[in-house]
RNA sequence: UGGGGCGUAGCCAAGGGGCAAGGCACGGGGUUUUGGUCCCCGCAUCCGGAGGUUCGAAUCCUUCCGCCCCAGCCA
């Protein structure tokens, strides 16, 4: 961690007061609850960053516990890329790994416990009619007519469904609660279902399930859990979970609830992430530009970049949208720091250097990170013929442009100075070649005369390069609100068709050869690029990470505005 | 018209009777062999509105307004 100053926020003042009055004999124990049935985004890194955080920070544990409770929506894959993600955020449990159907048993034999205390009947109301009777906001509703059965004819019917004698959606178990209570929640909610679906861990045990509400307090109470974080959506539900926990006289954690994470641009719903990806909208969950975990690694995102983020963005009880461009500064933080840096040239431009000798060529010396000297150096050839960014030169340059034009000198870095002397172009006007001179004396990048420019470029040896593929993302989202749809379409009228762009002329510094699926590192002056799993041994594939600020892009930007108006 | 929450700068967010932290974004300047980084400076006389209590309020009280969530046998 690089700034040991720890953010406060509401929760951890409740957590320290509770420390204070040795509330659970001084215990904190979080845990992270996700169910598997997608795979983890941006807005869950906030919620494991927050529990695994608040353990880290006071001394507790942090659980990981999956909900599994719905058998048709779950799957082992998104097991295992959930482990993998939370993993590579850095985050360990130890031995706490464990799962709402370990419990299965015991939540049973809690059903009976209440079915015994006259607290839960057997309904044999089907679901339609549930909804019938459990009244609007407004309204109260009305007693099922199964409410007042014995607890006997109730175990009975329990353990007949939980044999399998009913069909799916007969009858339910349901809590005795309130028909008339102001949170539809208290309204007998249902707390068994019958689903004769095989289980991803149970097989074919049970054909019973209990719902998410019989499960989720209990399972935080039978892990000893004293905190239980979760999002605002569920404060809803707070009573009805003390309900379970006092009727249940069992240990019972406090809940408390947070904003979820939005980021703008961005979709952050398990639903639409999942249409994105069946809908063939993006080649997958770990499609660089998806907000997963996984899309993003690999995008070149580093986990501690995600980090420092979650702790930047705060946590507090109010809907809030977070800009995006406050990720993308904690990415570009981190990366300037760790990022090695390469010279690439995505859109060549050849330029030849007319008075250096033909067919010689020599190894220069540049600096591998200017932010890490223990980084070191590495060589890099320089030769007659170059490749330079097209963007950097212009035949007729505004004013505050500063790079390429003819007659115009400046630095190739870590080489010379050069000088445009001619442009050369094609039959239809485009320019295809610079013919350059060079300074002998300003090798390495210095003139010895004290002579200025005022930019250096990158460059790149044409015959040494290697040729490579790059990808450049964009947002895939063209709206602030991706959900703010215009009328008569739906949110996927907002997807940004131009939200990848595939360079297949690249030229890589020799450097950048081989390179490890996963290596992360700066071309100089573009952006920060990661080695995709796309590669082969004979072309490279990288796709840009993040971009690095461009005050030249700022200032056109603001000259288009300046034009328009 | 029921229940539960929330309203501090363009975006996050501290602060909870003593007179508005911090970050991002934005604007200006300096350094610079990345128009990057880094460094300086600026950026809420005001805390949803209106009343009230108080020597003193963003913080307490009253009231109004706005926004979010809830009617799955999803989580």
């Amino acid at each position: 961690m690089e700034n040991n100053i720890k953010p406060v926020n509401f929760i951890k003042n409740i957590i320290r007061e509770d420390l204070k009055i040795n509330k659970n004999e001084g215990r904190i124990h979080t845990r992270f609850p996700p169910e598997p049935n997608g795979y983890l985004h941006i807005g869950h890194a906030k919620a494991i960053c927050l529990n695994f955080g608040i353990a880290e920070e006071f001394g507790g544990l942090c659980n990981l516990r999956f909900d599994d409770t719905n058998p048709v929506k779950e799957e082992q894959e998104y097991i295992d890329s959930i482990i993998k993600d939370i993993k590579w955020l850095g985050f360990d449990w130890g031995d706490r790994l464990y799962f709402a159907s370990d419990y299965f048993d015991t939540l049973y034999e809690y059903a009976v416990k209440l079915i015994m205390k006259g607290k839960a009947y057997v309904c044999d109301l089907s679901a339609d009619e549930i909804r019938e009777t459990r009244g609007t906001l407004t309204e109260p509703g009305i007693d099922s007519p199964y409410r007042n059965r014995s607890a006997e004819e109730n175990l009975e019917l329990l353990e007949r469904m939980r044999q399998g004698e009913f069909p799916n959606g007969a009858r339910t178990l349901r809590a005795k609660i309130d028909m008339a209570h102001g949170n539809l929640n208290m309204r007998d909610p249902v707390m068994y279902r019958i689903l004769k679906a095989s289980h991803h861990r149970t097989g074919d045990k049970w054909c019973i399930y209990p719902t998410y509400d019989f499960t989720h307090g209990q399972s935080d109470s039978i892990e000893g859990i004293t905190h239980s974080l979760c999002s605002l959506e569920f404060e809803d539900h707070r009573p009805l979970y003390n309900w379970f926990l006092e009727e249940l006289e069992i240990h019972h954690p406090q809940q408390i609830e947070f904003a979820r994470l939005n980021l703008n641009y961005t979709i952050l719903s398990k639903r639409k992430l999942l249409e994105l990806v069946k809908g063939g909208y993006v080649s997958g969950w770990d499609d660089p530009r998806m907000p997963s975990l996984s899309g993003m690694r690999r995008r070149g995102y580093t986990a501690e970049s995600i980090r420092t983020f979650c702790d930047k963005i705060g946590v507090a009880k109010r809907d809030s949208v977070v800009d995006i461009a406050l990720l993308e500064h904690c990415l570009r933080e981190d990366l300037n720091k760790r990022a090695p840096r390469f010279m690439a040239v995505l859109n060549p431009l050849k330029v030849v250097i007319t008075n250096y000798p033909e067919g010689h060529w020599e190894e220069l010396e540049a600096v591998n990170n200017p932010e890490d000297p223990s980084a070191g150096n590495r060589k890099v050839p320089f030769a007659r013929e170059l490749y330079i960014e097209r963007e950097d030169f212009m035949e007729e340059p505004p004013k505050k442009f500063y790079r390429l034009a003819p007659g115009r000198e400046v630095r190739l870095r870590y080489a010379y100075f050069i000088k445009c002397e001619e442009a050369v172009k094609d039959e239809n006007g485009e320019i295809i070649e610079l013919r350059c001179t060079y300074d002998p004396a300003t090798k390495g990048g210095d003139a010895p005369d004290g002579r200025k420019v005022k930019a250096t470029l990158h460059w790149v040896s044409a015959e040494h390069a290697v040729p490579a593929e790059v990808r450049l993302y964009d947002r895939l989202f063209l709206k602030e609100d991706p959900s703010e749809a215009p009328e008569g379409e739906d949110w996927k009228a907002n997807i940004n068709t131009e939200s990848l762009k595939v360079l297949n002329n690249c030229r890589l510094e020799p450097n950048l050869a081989g390179k490890p699926v996963g290596f992360i590192c700066q071309f100089e002056r573009i952006g920060y690029f990661c080695a995709d799993k796309d590669s082969s041994s004979e072309k490279p594939v990288f796709n840009r990470t993040v971009s690095l600020k461009d005050e030249w892009a700022r200032i056109q930007g603001r000259e288009e505005l300046r034009v328009k108006s």
